[in-house]
DNA sequence: TATGAATGAGTCTTCATTCAT
DNA sequence: CATGAATGAAGACTCATTCAT
């Protein structure tokens, strides 16, 4: 209750500016520990532990446990959101744009491996606690803009009129996280054996670019 | 204790044909909730109260919550996912063996809505409580039958060569469920505001056959 | 609450003439178990498991857990006390009447394999679940006529004065019931390995002898 | 979770030495219920309780209910064992070895007074929930100690040969530690009234010493 | 900053008991 | 007689959270 407890002072804020590295060990353990468990399935002491630190500092740090879901969304996750989908603003063909951005997906999970894990379990997923708190603040200028430079490819005739604009976000995730998200398994289940980043890259890539670039049905040239 | 205890008689089998529905309503509880909140975040209680029954029941019909979720499983899930891969064997061509699993994977989630949730959540994520228990048992074969035809079309040269075979059923999945998983937030986001399962599925036919259809012809240059 | 119903008619009286066995079956089934893990950690499902019923017949028979453990003491306990107490009246001297009860103790509980372990946790043990069904309907006669006999022997010089008459009671029971209670140690301890019900019998008699025929300090023979 | 909690530190290492005694009353406590109530039918909550904490606690402190019943073992129970049975080393005359067991036995109960009552119930008891506890780390050199100085003795011809060596302890567990699990029934059973535990260890100490000192002659048929 | 102690609320599970059939 | 279905109450255990130090 002391006005004098930094915890109160700003969530998200680290207390102090000297020994702040707990709070980012503790983000990265949570971030750990979400994608390999799930948000439902990791207890603070958990996370506590894997950052070598007491429970009692995930409260000191952050207060309470929602709040630590709230850091978690805002510092890490939405960061590496942006980073994604900011660049697809400066693309104008649909192809560069869709294959900058699977990409820059792919990108992503090497740096982030708790991203294909988090993105599915808890942002897809209905009732995933990190849904509402992102749903509000994502880069929907540039999905917006991947949308209309779809539509208007289609209009133009460019594009198979089949694809629907607004499901190709969800498109390149399908293609990109959620096989990434399996990364596990391919270890384990022999059918899989084998496979590796790369193939998922060529794969998705060969996909998305057959789709986009030829027109399906070939159409009358005429009309 | 008693061997007339119905959780001793073996998972699946109802006790009696009478009222035997608590059983049968406790599992459709349970689906529903778990493809709610994820299977972590549903308590024993939860299922019973949506059941209408009380807690206790659980215990009488499963013994106990991992018990439960090994009825869920093979109980319904696997039945599921039997019914949409089990027919892929029958296909020649690839283009309609593909086709034909995307068909009966959209239609699997019309009868089971809970499909798409609990296969992101609960099979393909790290950790997923499902995936144990379902990793053992899927239609192996029919996969494998998917794969093999699929790179000996590659081999035949009639198809894009950067496809990776492996790949391919999480990729149908991928087009699918990660899409219908997200129905509710298509009410929600402005940006995804009326799109249908018909879109999803024209959507997905529309990439999947454009991708396994056309022979990747080097193109020309010009054009 | 329907006054046809047979437990109703009495606790402890079989309903009917008919098959009345499943009653007693019920009552072994408890002696065993009561024996083997102790009252308290006996479920009544358990009971009826090893008696082939169902839990809810033992509510048929008995009402109710206590009224099971009415029976218990009330038709198996008192009776085996009571054959092995009785005979103490019709002895004077001392030392046949000990060794007949310690003989008699013997032989109850070959026919009554529970009876060490339910005597030392349910009756000698503070807080035992049948101490107050029993502790009434003791037959203290006989055991009053032991200790005046012991008395009057050391009043006549006869025995040594150190003995407590109203502990012999007791002693025999240290010596004959105590041992019995550990026969399963026997074969698991190697230290004790090997003993034998007759070793009982011959050690307890010749404690029991030695100690009560020959007055232990020789006390000068005049006075 | 934390490394720091006190569970984990080992059984026996109390966390700090500041307000460490709550796992000590705790241990008390439960030692006082266990008497009273046999372990099996003394709860979690009622040991809290009587210890003046919540239940949590009891899992701060143990974790487990099965690791309370550990540390009642290892720190409580097999300490007076000890304390009992190791000075038995020391004496080589069977007479001294066996009157100095009972009256450590005596002295102990006084320190401890849960330690006839459990011994009975938890220990020699089949199915006793301390037995398995215990029955690996007795101090069996001493009990070896005891029997083979009464077997030589027997060989000697110094000893009632009828006397079994191997249920010497038993027989002064049953002179010493039965009476006094007994005492509360002192003061209810008129029969029993005015027992003390003086008379306890004159009755006890006049059996053993009768039964080792007169070496057995064979009385002679006649007088 | 940091922690050990402490707790209340909630979760899973067991069990005696009831009752309609 | 007999049982399956159902339940309330209680017990063990977990966990986020607080607080004094």
């Amino acid at each position: 209750m002391s006005p004098a407890h930094p915890a109160r002072r700003g969530i998200g804020r680290p207390p102090q500016g000297a020994r702040a590295d707990a709070r980012a060990l503790l983000l990265d353990a949570a971030l750990e520990l979400f994608a390999e468990q799930g948000i439902a399935g990791t207890t603070v002491a958990a996370i506590a532990a894997r950052a070598g630190v007491t429970p009692a500092m995930v409260h000191y740090y952050f207060k309470d446990r929602e709040r630590l879901l709230d850091a978690v969304a805002e510092e890490r996750l939405l960061k590496a959101i942006r980073a994604v989908w900011e660049p697809v603003m400066e693309s104008k063909a649909v192809v560069p744009m869709v294959r900058g951005l699977a990409q820059r997906i792919l990108q992503a999970t090497e740096l982030n491996p708790w991203l294909p894990s988090l993105w599915l379990r808890e942002i897809v997923s209905e009732g995933g606690q990190l849904r509402d708190r992102l749903i509000r603040v994502l880069p929907f200028e540039s999905v917006r803009h991947l949308i209309d430079s779809i539509a208007a490819a289609q209009r133009r005739g460019a594009l198979n009129p089949d694809l629907e604009p607004r499901l190709m976000m969800l498109t390149v995730i399908g293609l990109t996280l959620l096989p990434l998200a399996t990364i596990r398994l391919w270890q384990v289940l022999p059918i899989l054996k084998g496979v590796t980043r790369e193939d998922v890259a060529r794969h998705a890539e060969a996909l998305l670019v057959s789709a986009l670039s030829a027109p399906v049905r070939r159409r009358p040239k005429s009309a």
